[in-house]
DNA sequence: TTGACAGGTGTACGGCGTACACCTACATTC
DNA sequence: GAATGTAGGTGTACGCCGTACACCTGTCAA
């Protein structure tokens, strides 16, 4: 009677709920501690009910990965392959901001899923689309890299977090700590040097977007200046 | 007696020693089977015996990343910025297609280890010391990214598996499958269209060096562009 | 001789992914 | 309406993992 009322309470298992509820967990306490044991607990679940719907661990984070991808926008329609890829690549980053552990997860995995190269298969049509060889549609999909989908340079945030407690707090990065600034003196003279227009930019924080923009602008600047010069590969970008 | 002899045989542990084992059987073996037992064992020691040189696990995986980026040249001397950068990246590329574990490794720790941030900083005077506003060398290392220190897109190892047995057999990828090809035709275009002077490229395989050279120089040229305009942050690259 | 200490050992715990047998509710068929 | 198949949730168990903690042993200083 009340395990039936139970029963009845929650909404039958499925594996588009399963999805959902992994990507919502790994939000929320990150992809390290998402574990069947947790996730099916969250669902109200006994983990081994999960295995009625995804065959492993690795076919649901590449399920998680294929919700994430499903969340960038299509391309602008009527636009120019410059301004097309542009959006797109900032839609994609804005989807990766919410949900930080997808960039790890997305190169951990040795094979790409179906929506991964749908997403690359459609950016490829909008550079073919702008007069684009075939050949140097391919370098530049190899230049654009892990940027295509909207991340490159966790790198950095390493760096930033150098000498700071293992917590990972989510506090403005203030200056470095001394004894680092001291041993990495060009790391620190940089580290406070960018100044953005930008006067959302609290304190001497580095603007992650501005940065992000930065390089991507750089790259196709670069790409357009090779397109219009009708670059072929016996030549090297220069 | 024969205890004796076994105890003698063997070098006795240290944190070197163990650094060095563990890069090694991660080359063999993968990042992802390397397990305190396995490498406990593979020195012919108790796990908990390494617990005397490093703290945990993490540190480990810390001190390999270091043993790691100590291998990349130092930079070459007397030469000018982009020269300078330009060999110092490639050799870390060198220096990482050895150890194809490494890359997760640095990106999934979220703290820069100190040969990490030297490397960095290394890159940064030599950037500086061309000429660059701190300013202007910021914004060059964020563009950079990952890219830096060798790698850049295993998204693309991946989408090149795509459709193939989970095995991840070393063999040079032919072309993609044919219902891959036909979902994806944009992507099957450019997966073939790659054409490259060097002739040792065999098939119609893609060559990484290349594609990473290409990628590298864009950048540099975008960036030297920058300098020679004297950019200052309130224009965009363009 | 003694005592501290560095460093290797053994046992044990809790967590993980998941194989496998099971149960149960419902739909289908006669 | 009874029999039967099937989809999907359950329970138990196994072998891995990282590592806490108590222990032992050889070396060396006092």
């Amino acid at each position: 009677m009340a395990e039936q009322a139970e029963v009845l309470r929650r909404a039958p298992l499925s594996r588009d709920r399963i999805l959902r509820a992994a990507v919502a967990l790994a939000d929320e306490t990150g992809i390290e501690s998402l574990s069947m044991r947790n996730l099916a607990q969250d669902l109200g679940v006994v983990p081994m009910a999960l295995y009625k719907h995804v065959a492993n661990k690795d076919e649901l984070l590449d399920g998680m990965i294929d919700v994430v991808v499903s969340e960038i926008d299509p391309p602008v329609p009527d636009a120019d392959w410059k301004h097309t890829v542009r959006e797109r690549i900032l839609s994609a980053r804005q989807v990766l901001l919410r949900h930080p552990w997808a960039p790890l997860a997305i190169e951990s995995r040795n094979m790409a899923t179906p929506a991964v190269l749908a997403y690359l298969d459609s950016m490829v049509g909008t550079i073919r689309a702008g007069g684009f060889s075939a050949n140097l549609a391919h370098h530049v999909m190899h230049a654009m890299g892990s940027r295509i989908l909207g991340f490159s340079q966790e790198l950095f945030d390493a760096a930033r977090n150098a000498g700071r407690s293992g917590a990972s707090n989510p506090e403005p990065p203030a200056a470095l700590p001394p004894e680092v600034a001291t041993r990495f003196p060009h790391l620190a003279e940089i580290a406070t040097a960018a100044s953005h227009d930008d006067a959302s930019v609290v304190g001497q924080g580095c603007d992650d977007q501005f940065e992000f923009e930065f390089a991507l602008d750089l790259l196709l600047d670069g790409i357009e200046r090779l397109h219009q010069q009708s670059w072929t590969s016996s030549r090297r970008p220069g």
